[in-house]
Order: C-alpha cells, then structure tokens, then sequence
DNA sequence: GCCGGTCGATGAACCGTTCCAATGCGAGCT
DNA sequence: AGCTCGCATTGGAACGGTTCATCGACCGGC
C-alpha cells in the first residue's frame, strides 16, 4: 500500500495525498477528506525510510548501554524513553555487555540506520569508539560519564558527593572509626566512591579522631561482602560502622555479620549504595545512598533533543546528586563504643 | 558520503561500488581494492532506508514489553537480543506501561518503519491491538503469552505447573495444609498458577488428607504479603506451608511470620515464585519457582527468525517448564504438626 | 473584456541504494 | 577475419515518499 494507491482511489495526484498528511491546511477540506477516507480504506501506513531518504529525520534515537538487564541501567531508559516518545521517537536499543567490539558493531549499524541521536554508557573510559560517532556529526550524549572533559553532553551522577553523604552520616551518628568496603580500582564509580569517602573523612577529623579503613575486595557481589566481614572482624582498631560501594556487598557484609553474631545496626552500623528494590525490603532495612536514575535518563534525553534541534549547540555535563535515604540499618554509635562485642 | 562520491573518487560507475558491497566475487580484484579504498577514504557508511527501500529488509525487530523495568522482561529481551543481533537484526525496544493506547502507538511506529518482525507482550489479553498487526501481515511472536488459541507463535512458561512444582514440593515434605497466598484475578499468571496449586493439591489427596488454604490479596507488593501473614496466623487450621504467588509476597509472608515470632523454616516453610535476584539472598534464603527468562525470549526471538524467513510457516506455541529452585525456607514438616507454635 | 491575485492541485525531480539488461572487450575457435 | 563466449563494468529504472515550481480555475475590480 502505497501514497500512490491512495491517490488513485481518491482521485487526486500523489503530491496532494502527501499535502494532506503533512500540510494539511494546504488542502481543500472536500479533498481532504476523500483523501482521509481513502487512506482509511486502503490501510495506507507511511514509510519511514522513503520520508527518511529524502531528507528527513529517522525518528530514531540509538541506546546503548553496558548491560540491558542491569536495573539501574533500564530505569534511565525508561527515564529517556518517557522524554522522547513525546516527540515520536522510538529507541533502538543495544547491550554492549561491556564488549568493545559488540559497542562498536552496534554503533556501525546505528549509524547505517541513520539515527537521529545516540544515548551512550562507554565502554571505554577513553571514549575511542565514541569520537568516531562525533567525527560523524551525530548527536551523541554519554549517560552516567562525565563527558566535559571531552567536550560532550552527558548526565552523570556525583559518586564522590554519594560516598561522602554515607561517611558523613555514619561520623554525624558518632561513629569515629568507619570501614569502607570498597570494589576493585578499575572501575571507575569505586574510584570516585573512595575520594568522596576520603574527604567526608578528612573534615571529620577535623572535630574529633576520626578513621577510614579501607577494605578492597575483587568483585561487587554478596560473596565478596561476606568474605568482608570476616577481615572486618579481625580489624583493629575495630570499626562500628561500615560503608560499602554497592547494596550486593552491603547484604553480604550484613550476612557475614549477622552469622557471626554481631547485630546490625545495635553492634555496627551498616550503609549501601544505589538503593536497589530489596534494600529496603532487607532486615534491617537498608540505609543506602539512592542515584536519581530516572531522572538521568530524562535529562539525558532531554539534552540529546537540544542538540538534535539546534546545531549551534553548548554542550553541557549535567551532574546530578545523589541522596541518602536513611532506614534501620545505620544507628548512632553507643557511647562508649561497644568493640567488645566483636569476637576476634 | 553516498555510494556516488565513492564511485567517484574510485572511478568507477556506483553498480561497481554496489558490486563491491553486496558481491564482492562479481568484481575483478584490483577494482576491488582500489573501491574498498575509496571507501575507507570517504568514510562512507551505507544507508539503510535507501537500502530497505529498494526492497531489501530493514534488519530492525520491534519489541514492545508491558514495562521495560522489569527485570523479568529484560532478561527475557537480553536472550532475544543475543540471538538476535547474530544476523545483524538491532531491536526497537517499547514499553507500553500497560497502557492499551500507548501500545497502539507504538505498533503504528514499529509499522512504519516497516520492522521485520515483532516480539511481544500484549496489553490486552484478547489481543485486539495485536490482530491488526497481523493482519497487516508482520511476523508476530507473542512473549510470555501462549499464543496457540489465537494462530500466533509465542514462548510462555507454564505457570500452572510451577505452581504446581510448589505445591507438591510441600505436600512432600509432609505437610498437609498449605496456605497459598495468590494475587487477584485479574491476573493471567494469578488464574494460572492457582489451577496449578490446585490440581497438585488434588492429586496430594489420594495419599492422605491434604488441604490448600487460598488467601486473596489486592497486589502482588511487599506490603500485601505482611498482611497475609497476619491472616495466616489467625487461619484454622493452621497451615504449616505458604507458597506465593510471587517472591515480593515470599518476602512479606517472611517479614510478618518473623515479626510475630513464628520462625521459618522451622515453624513454617515457605515457597516463592520467580526466584527474582534477592531470593537466594534472604535470611533464609528463599525456595522459588524460577522462570527460563533467557530462555523464553532466545526461543521467541528463533520463531521470529523462521517466520521471518519462511513465509509459510506453521505457528508454534513453544511452552517452557518453570523450575523448583529448593532453598533453606522450605524444610520437612515436623511430626505432629506443632501448631502450638502459632500465636492466634 | 481583460488583468491580477488567490487557492488548490499537479507532476517531475530528488533522496541513496539495488538490480538487471546492456555494453565493451579480449580470448578462443573456425 | 569473423564469430561467439564470458567476464567486468556500466547506466538507468525502480523503490515510496517530499518538495516545489507551475498550472488552471475562479473571482473581483477596472
């Protein structure tokens, strides 16, 4: 079915059936009409790719991310995908699964279909694949990286700002001695997690004796964090609170501590991050540190339509805070501390 | 950069450069060499709509799922997509949010940019948006619904016979009534896996006397699992055994039958369904009913590819068997059942 | 009766690629 | 030399819409 049979049925020329779908106040309401009817009847669907060939936009944006099955990832495309179906947009949706050959696959054949736009988590921290994507003129926004130091738009969250709530709450509820349960340094959010803690360590100190053990552990997942509280055990001087750089080694830290005899949050104090949907669902309920997920997909989207409509176009980084969400598991120290309660 | 600047800078005519493309064997070797360079210098990228236009296919499958932040749906498009993006397809990936319109919608997009295929799970049980689509003739494969009844390919689980799986596991471990806490009815899976529950229930009698104690509640949240389990208690007779209809509800059922003192397993077993992530991260670690997620969608996006490719083609309604994850929530009913341990 | 203007409809060019019939050319055969 | 055959390459039509210059009809005014 196409504009032409729909112009033969309703007697008019092709150039009128394309007036009444895109200009329609350029036709004769009589002709419209029969125009409309026709198309009803005939079931007429326009395509995109001839009204993309001659030069308009695909009404495609292009999403990339490091894992689809990664919640945090698809609250931000549910968070983007809410701002740009306002406009007709549909998404085109690619899991790199942190591969750099599979990204660079998906941007080839994003860029053969001609998106109008591209919502990118890197897998690169150097962003090589990306600067070819730019290079190409296609607007290009990064989703939970900085992108300013590459002259980029982006919407990222401030990781460092995150940790450093979680050590200030945990020094502000008495504790003077923290561990922070931290992931390897090749990943970037542990990195920024470590410096917010730091520095939240360093102004407390400057009020009373103050102290950040950092625990490193290979991976962050539950095992990692019961295998954690084991050497937290064995730490001296013994910590009361315990920070960790994600919710899986929170949980485990509370399983390992919990097994052991020690009672979160009366014996140590116990803060996660990212807030996932169990945290606060855990006994004790989690006190963890929330990012604005959906919130930065939306302004991601949202700076991507900017730069896709005006192409004299500031690039912006966005950078969001993130909030501490306090619950059961992160109680004011006992004074004096109770290290005692920790069997060696 | 069309295939026209290629062919020029190549001096050779665009058929060349096509040839080169799409049947390099056609082209003498060292045509071929100096197009590829030409190629390379230009940067070019082939353009799909033209290409799509032209009559070839769009290498684009829409999918269209009730709610994009589910994991139980994205884990369900990461096998399609693993699938999928072997020959070269990249998905258009909508969320409907259960709303009927916003669904219609996006068919009408996915149509218009004439995807090869379709993978989804529709809003309305019936259908209805679903017919048209097929009418139109776009390969259709139904996610997470049996599609049999309605001549359509699909991949679903069969949620009676999870139920069912935990039901009987209750019964075998010796206790004879069991409370099974089940969302409202107007839920397809609800309906199903109460059928489920009942025919294992059924089957339980012929052995010895075997009651299954339906519990109703208004969501499958948290919040309505704690206060089943304050129904639970005041149940006589008092069942030893909960299955849920989901983990969320596991994971209240849990929240309440503790706060009230009554410890699982030990006084009461207790059965998920899901097995969702923080199922196995539980204190006790819960026993679910877990779903082929990867699975179901891998095996949609396959019956997409075959319809796509061979247009006469018979529907299938591949069925796939949900499994008993047993962890520490379920043990062996005690002998004699030691109700005595609920308080009224 | 002629002119200018407006409104509505027309049709051809164009977008970038694919596909196919046609062409050119050299080798091999009679 | 004339012919056929095969290979490499070419040119142009086609895909389905959009856009725009153009055209025709009609009306009012002089």
């Amino acid at each position: 079915m196409t504009i032409r049979d729909v112009a033969r049925l309703a007697g008019v020329s092709l150039g009128t059936v394309s007036n009444v779908l895109n200009s329609p106040d350029l036709v004769a309401p009589g002709t419209r009409r029969r125009v409309l009817d026709a198309i009803a009847a005939t079931g007429f669907v326009r395509n995109t790719a001839a009204h993309q060939l001659r030069g308009g936009r695909s009404r495609t944006i292009g999403v990339v991310l490091l894992d689809i099955a990664n919640p945090f990832f698809t609250e931000m495309v549910r968070g983007a995908e809410h701002v740009l179906r306002e406009k007709d947009y549909v998404l085109m949706l690619c899991s790199s699964d942190e591969s750099a050959e599979r990204e660079q696959r998906y941007f080839r054949a994003l860029e053969e279909h001609r998106v109008d736009g591209l919502l990118i988590t890197p897998v690169d921290p150097e962003l090589d694949g990306v600067a070819n994507l730019v290079a190409h003129g296609i607007p290009t926004v990064l989703l939970d990286r900085d992108g300013g130091e590459h002259g980029l738009c982006s919407a990222s969250v401030d990781d460092a700002r995150g940790a450093e709530l979680a050590a200030e709450h945990l020094f502000e509820l008495g504790h003077s001695v923290i561990a922070f349960v931290n992931g390897p340094g090749t990943i970037r959010q542990c990195v920024d997690r470590r410096e917010g803690a730091r520095r939240a360590t360093r102004r407390a100190r400057r009020l009373r004796a103050s102290r950040l053990l950092e625990i490193d552990v290979a991976a962050l997942t539950v095992e990692q964090g019961e295998r954690a509280a084991e050497r937290l055990l064995a730490l001296a001087p013994r910590p009361t609170a315990v920070m960790c750089a994600n919710d899986l080694l929170a949980l485990g830290v509370l399983r390992g501590l919990t097994a052991a005899g020690v009672a979160v949050p009366e014996d140590v104090a116990l803060v996660g991050y990212d807030d996932v949907t169990f945290a606060s669902m855990l006994s004790p309920s989690l006190t963890s540190v929330r990012q604005p997920k959906y919130e930065l997909g939306a302004a991601a989207a949202e700076l991507l339509l900017q730069e896709i409509t005006s192409p004299a176009h500031e690039h912006r980084a966005v950078r969001f805070e993130p909030e501490l969400v306090v619950r059961a598991s992160s109680a004011p120290a006992t004074a004096p501390p109770r290290t005692a309660t920790f069997r060696g």
